[in-house]
Formats: structure tokens, sequence, C-alpha cells
DNA sequence: ACGTTTTATAGGGGTTTCCCCTAGATGCAA
DNA sequence: TTGCATCTAGGGGAAACCCCTATAAAACGT
């Protein structure tokens, strides 16, 4: 049963290189190469033709440019796809771009095959795979940054900021005050001191505001 | 020249454990424990008073729960500086919170000691350190997603993108229907009708959602 | 400790927006 | 050609917004 074999597609437009990487491939007793292409224009077809693939090995440097734009029409057409990018060129400068536009993971060609193959393997896992420094760099640049917006909101009360918490999750004046137990009025007047603080002409450039900054994605602490 | 040590503060309530810690480091050429402190307040005061430090090794257990709160506020005042969170705590469950308050790596205490060290090696040379599965957790978090919010804006007719775009970026509708030559009524209408679309129910929904999803942050590919 | 400022509370009232309804025109697809 | 979705737009009541004022409490500064 092939089934048993995860089926990859491997898109590169030199022919001896989807060679090598398929013989790499094929040696492995789980990954079976079902299929080629060697244009964006080929790789769609074949993927709209309904071929079941589970991942896709995708060479950065077709001929034109379109490269990122071949990642997101794939992302948008067969979201469960995953992408795993295989280039030449140093991560550093697309692995980035490539990750934004959808692929999953992204493999220098530089380096040696049983990174290839680990990579495919934490890709069909539904992880990420990029190699330690670049995953350090991206972290960084994730994660550093916000000096600016705290000093403003700093300026907030402690009311206040529940109000643009309770803003963020989606209630209305009316509903913060039944929730708070207070008057609509006492939150409007809130509201408009929040808008004074921040600098914010209307509710709708409120709700902006706090739908940026106060949006919690974690269910809170303790 | 005691200055070619990186600097490092110890903050942690147990004296052992810095006792430990501090003989683990100093055994080490390049690195220096130059202070201590028990509580966040003691930190906070050593630091306001000028003392050169490179470094913060920070334990996540102090007394009160107010850690997050700690990392946040020397954030705050000496942004420059690292802060490496050392805890007994799964790393799954604060790690992330610890780096979003400001910390610059999170290693869990159980770890052998060369982790330690090679972990503040990492931070001062000013990246983020992190556990390889944890760092796989994170980047998954980071970047997946967008498999379904595309397959509801697709529903949406470029016209109502196009209003989208414009509430996103802080125009109401009087304002819209300006801009586009139109009747605030017509504007009215495709708002009620990307509601419709998006099974949003009021105004503020709507601005939530054109914030989150219509927000053009970078320019563009090409 | 006392005066000052800020925050929390809330009402009045005019203006704007929201939002449900209806409806004609256009365009595309079956 | 006959729908079905889209774009256009009005009527009208309800709700929200946003300006104002006002008082008590809390926080702050000296």
């Amino acid at each position: 049963m092939s089934n048993l074999k995860a089926q990859v597609m491997l898109v590169d437009d030199h022919a001896m290189v989807r060679q090598g990487m398929s013989s790499l491939i094929n040696s492995e007793p789980d990954l079976e190469v079902i299929t080629e292409a060697e244009s964006a224009e080929q790789a769609l077809e074949i993927l709209a033709a309904g071929q079941k693939i589970d991942i896709v090995l995708l060479d950065l440097t077709l001929k034109d440019v379109a490269d990122l734009d071949l990642i997101h029409k794939m992302n948008l057409q067969f979201p469960d796809l995953p992408i795993l990018v295989v280039s030449m060129h140093n991560e550093r400068v697309y692995a980035e771009r490539a990750l934004k536009s959808g692929a999953r993971g992204y493999v220098m060609k530089q380096e040696p095959g049983e990174i290839l193959i680990s990579a495919i393997r934490e890709v069909l896992k539904g992880n990420i795979f990029l190699s330690p420094p670049m995953t350090a760099l991206f972290l960084n640049r994730n994660i550093k940054r916000k000096p600016e917006p705290e000093q403003l909101i700093n300026q907030l009360t402690r009311s206040e900021i529940e109000i643009m918490q309770m803003i963020a999750s989606g209630l209305g004046s009316q509903e913060i005050a039944v929730v708070k137990n207070r008057s609509i009025k006492t939150i409007e007047a809130h509201r408009a001191n929040i808008r004074l603080k921040l600098n914010l002409k209307n509710s709708a450039d409120l709700i902006r505001y706090a739908t940026l900054k106060f949006s919690q994605p974690e269910p809170a602490i303790k």
C-alpha cells in the first residue's frame, strides 16, 4: 500500500535537482515522491486535478520571480497542504517571506540530505521547520519591540484599562455597564476620558485601538 | 579588569539557589555574578542605584505572583537590560508570558548547568533563548493560522473589501461615502451585507474584525 | 495635613450613527 | 431568461455617540 508513505510532490525547474532529491527521498521508508512539476503552472494543474499529496517541496527559484506568489496561491486553494521551501538562496533573505506567504519550512540546498529529510518529517508533523540560527533571528524580531505604546497605555487607570479590554473583547457600552453594574453614562464618561488621553477622535478609533492593543490571545494568568 | 567579564545580577529568594548559580557562573571565564537580590523591590533598588549590570537572571517564583509584573517594570525602566528567566515551572506554561512581558529567555532549573551558561551567552549576544521544543511550539503559533479567515474573506466582493480596508484605516461611514462619492445609505447597506456574510452582530464587531483582518502593516511583496 | 488634581460616578440633551425594512438597477450564471 | 447576488439608496425608529455639567472619592504633592 503506497498510502503508508507520505506522498511528496517536487516542484523544481531543474530535472537533475529533482532526480537527486527524488532518490534521496525515495530511499526513506516512509516517504515517496509521487509527482513532479517543473513550473508553477504545472504544479497548480496537478494539484487542481485532485492528485493526493501530503507535502510539496518547492524550489524558490523557478524561472520568474513569482515564487512567493505561487506559495500564496497554493495556500489559498489548498490550505491544508504544507509547503516546504528548498532554496539555494540564503535563508536570511527569503525564509521569513516564504513563511509569511504560507510556507511551513525553509531548507537551503547546501544543507546535507538528512536535514532535508528531517525537515520534511517536521513539516508533515505539522511543525514549522527553520534552521536554528534562523529561528533565533525570527524569534528576536517577533518578540522584541513595544517600547512606546506602553507609555501611552500607562496613562490609563485601572478601570480604563478594564474597559478597553472589554471593548476589545466585543462588548458595547451598554453591556459593559451591565457587567460592571454602573450607569451607561459612567462607561461613556470613561470612554470619553480614554479618547482624550489617547487622542482618539471617535468611538470607531477607540474600538480599533482597543482591538489592536488590548486583545488577549491567552486566557489570563492565575 | 572586571569589565571584561559580563556582569550578572541574580534575583532569587532562595539563598542556596543563588549560591549554587553563583559558583556555576563564576567558574566561567567570561561571566561574573556582581550582585544579588532576594526580592523584586531589592532588585529594582539596586538597578535604580545605577549599578552597571549586563544581564539579570530572574527566578520566576519569588514570594508573590507579581513576577511578570517585575519583568515588565524592569523592562520599562531599563529597556536595554536583558532578563533571562530561570524557573522551576514548566516552560510550556510560563515561557511565552515571560517573553511577552519582556524577558529575553527562559530556562528551567532542572536543565543541566551548561544550558544555563549557554542561555546566558545567547541572551548577552542579543538573542532570545528558548528550549528547542518550546521554540517550535512558539513558531508554530506565531506563523501558522490563516486557513479559514481567507475563506470568509473570499466571500466578500471587491467593494466590500474596499470598505473593510477603509474601516480598518479609521474612516467612518460618512467619510467613506464622501471618498467614494456615494450616499451614506449605500455604504451602510454594504456594511449590513458584510455583517451578514461574516456573522457580525453590530458595528463594533465589524470594526474589530476589519481592524484585525484588514489592517495592512507591510508595504506589499513584489 | 491640607489643598489640588485625577478618577469615578452620573445626568441632560442634541447629533449622529446604527440597523431593520424596502426597492430599483445592473450583471452574471444556470 | 430567469433568477440570484450586487450596488445603489431612501424611511424611520432606536441606539449610540459626544458635548456639557456636577459631585464625591481617591490620589498626589508639598
